[in-house]
DNA sequence: CGCGTTTCAATCGTCATACGAATCAGGGGG
DNA sequence: CCCCCTGATTCGTATGACGATTGAAACGCG
């Protein structure tokens, strides 16, 4: 056991310099060169350039001749990058990351809900019930763990039955901040009565195909997200 | 003059591959070796393998010893990033990509206004007021062209002036829309009067800090757009 | 003394080549 | 019949070299 993780060498240099530049270590305008990367990291000029190259296709950095690799200002980041935002929730400006992904699930989630109702397939539908009935048991069980699982899956799930791809797409994201909340200890000790109602109306309304209610339903959900996340006295 | 914008050989590469992929002229499961990327470019393989490392960062393709590079089912596509969406708004699958992008504009924009509505900083609030006078005059001159660059900048100001970055970070990709919405000739001739005073309705409300009635009338807005893109008869 | 031009050096961009590492397939041995 | 070993394929990495770009300093001219 314990083989640690076959990395190829540039990801590891990405996964130092990421973060690095992510979480401000590096503030916009300064400047790296190629061979500072080498001597650093001890590697290839070859390495150094495939990571650079990732970070400048996040648009975290630019390269330029005579001049070398420069931190980008922070708002011409790609920040639907999910590596970027990984890395955000990894280091500092974590809390603040949080929050704006949070927003965006609270204006994403209920429209998602009301195409899903609109769109899931059969199979969806049905899976949604499902899992919908295993959440509410660990839920009210209060095995936590387990509960992160169904809930991330849950809204995965609704996500994907939109049928609307760049809704899909963010299903990573809302899985990251799901954990995240979990994490940080944002989530009470037990999920309260009213969200496993709520989550439990979600997925009547898609099965039964009610993209109204399953809107409402959503949005009292994320409702109860943003709260938690903004109560500043949890922090 | 014509100096063929000097672009790195690695962009080229990239420029040819990407939009191949993301048009579907690869299928998922495809495989490309990096040595017939090299002869079919007749380019080194540093440069094949940073235009891969790129590819693989958005997860359009997996590369794996003794395989080659692989092809990734569409779903694992990083759809958000704006390299991407470019290369599929160019291609085939242009209405499919604008319609879902539709759909996330109408789910994030009006969150957006009302943010914006409460954390504006006062110039932001003025110069949305501005250019909202503006496009309500270019507007009723029938002035297309001048219009579609306020309209972007309109909404562009909306999603920075919401405080939230992952709102902000999604001006571009609207602009995309915009832009495709005239190019398609998905656009009125003349911008409807109704759209005109809702976008007034807009800047005044954020003006005034008024959260409510700023979502609302961008509600209208997103609505009007989603019509019109969904609508069969123009296609 | 001011200003345009030239020179220079730093850094990236690209290439060719070589070797090691990972992985899959198939053959040989138990 | 199964396991291990061998080999071939492709990526992963390193190295050294040269050209291209560009910013700045040195230079010369008015």
């Amino acid at each position: 056991m314990a083989v640690p993780d076959r990395q190829t060498l540039h990801d590891r240099v990405l996964g130092v310099l990421g973060p690095a530049i992510a979480g401000g270590e590096y503030r916009p305008g300064d400047v790296l060169t190629l061979e500072r990367i080498e001597q650093q990291f001890g590697v290839s000029r070859t390495v150094a350039r495939e990571a650079v190259r990732v970070l400048e296709s996040i648009q975290l950095v630019v390269t330029r001749p005579r001049t070398g690799v420069t931190v980008t200002p922070t708002e011409r980041w790609n920040v639907f990058d999910p590596q970027l935002i990984r890395w955000r929730l990894a280091g500092r400006g974590r809390d603040a990351q949080l929050r704006s992904l949070t927003a965006l699930r609270a204006a994403v989630e209920p429209a998602a809900a009301a195409q899903a109702a609109v769109n899931a397939t059969d199979d969806q539908r049905a899976r949604l019930a499902e899992v919908g009935r295993r959440l509410d048991a660990t839920g009210r069980a209060g095995e936590l763990d387990k509960f992160l699982d169904l809930d991330i899956e849950f809204h995965g799930l609704v996500l994907l039955a939109s049928g609307n791809e760049m809704f899909a797409g963010l299903s990573d994201v809302v899985a990251e901040v799901l954990t995240g909340r979990t994490v940080h200890h944002l989530m009470p000790p037990t999920p309260e009565e009213k969200a496993l109602r709520l989550h439990a109306l979600v997925a009547s309304s898609i099965a039964a195909g009610d993209a109204e209610v399953a809107e409402v339903a959503m949005r009292g959900i994320v409702a109860e997200v943003v709260a938690a996340v903004a109560d500043p006295e949890l922090r």
